[in-house]
DNA sequence: TATAATGTTAGACT
DNA sequence: AAGTCTAACATTAT
């Protein structure tokens, strides 16, 4: 479900609520999460949440050593500091159908909730129909330093230079995390309709000045989508579920059979790497 | 009932 | 050996 511009949502709707938070109790309602509930979260304080791609990544201090919440022995004054009370870092990814919603009071959990983590001021709420959602506490820290985010523009020199001699699809490529981080199915097709190039292309084959096409509709969709809060086109929804906006801002995507908004002519749907692919083939070179 | 869905990846195939 | 492709994961909606 989420790509770069709904993550980034997330993290920053995230980051006006939950810095300074205690975690007060972690539910874990599926074991496929990858996570267990003693993992050594409850006491911790949030200290700031980012993305990196598609990952949610939530940062957070040491274990709070307050007696009145863990009650060790008073008067001891000598707390042990395992290295588990480090300060430590979680990575969430919503894979296809994760959603993440922010309840204060007492509502009940909504269906195809997994995951709870409970706070002074609300609750946080993973909800996922299809279980592919990971929570992982302690993420390796093999961090994709060199992949390019696309926010802060892609340079095309690097992108000709990695796609040289591949023959994979552009498509594929902009969409592989290896790549380049946080573009998916959605972006993917508007980003090249935008840059007037087919999705089927090899990417080998684009020359500077498409890869330089590509950075201008990169920087031209994404930010926009980011203003948007997202594509809402089935069931994405913000923490506080609001719609997006962004949905009306498509070119192609699902748009199968209906005008271009630029030459009039026919969008056609396509499949590459299995995926379901939208473009103007009048457009589109 | 068959197909597709905003993601990733292990294993098969070149 | 490295690059690319496909099926699989689990579940709902059309």
């Amino acid at each position: 479900m989420p790509e770069l511009p709904e993550v980034e949502t997330l993290c920053r709707q995230l980051n006006e609520i939950l810095p300074g938070e205690k975690i007060l109790a972690v539910e874990v309602l599926d074991p496929r999460l990858g996570t267990t509930e003693d993992e050594g979260l409850d006491g911790r304080k949030i200290e700031r949440v980012y993305r990196q791609g598609k990952y949610i990544r939530i940062e957070m201090g040491k274990r709070s050593q307050d007696p009145g919440i863990s009650g060790p022995e008073k008067g001891r004054g000598k707390i042990k500091q395992k290295p588990s009370d480090d300060r430590l870092t979680a990575a969430l990814h919503l894979r296809m159908t994760g959603r993440l919603l922010w309840q204060t009071g007492s509502e009940p959990a909504p269906p195809y909730t997994r995951l709870v983590i409970s706070f002074a001021a609300g609750r946080l709420i993973l909800i996922d129909p299809r279980r592919f959602a990971t929570f992982c506490v302690r993420p390796s820290e093999t961090a994709p330093a060199l992949v390019e985010n696309p926010l802060e523009g892609l340079p095309p020199h690097h992108l000709k230079k990695t796609a040289e001699k591949r023959r994979l699809p552009v498509k594929s490529f902009l969409m592989d995390q290896r790549f380049v981080a946080g573009i998916g199915n959605i972006y993917a097709c508007e980003i090249l309709y935008h840059a007037g190039i087919d999705p089927r292309r090899h990417a080998g084959s684009l020359s500077d000045a498409e890869w330089r096409k590509v950075q201008k509709a990169s920087a031209a969709v994404l930010p926009r989508a980011v203003e948007c809060r997202g594509t809402t086109v089935s069931d994405w929804r913000d923490l506080f579920g609001m719609s997006g906006e962004n949905q009306n801002h498509l070119e192609v995507y699902s748009r199968e059979g209906k005008p271009c908004r630029r030459c009039g002519g026919m969008i056609q749907r396509t499949k590459i790497g299995g995926r379901g692919t939208w473009f103007c083939p009048i457009c589109q070179k």
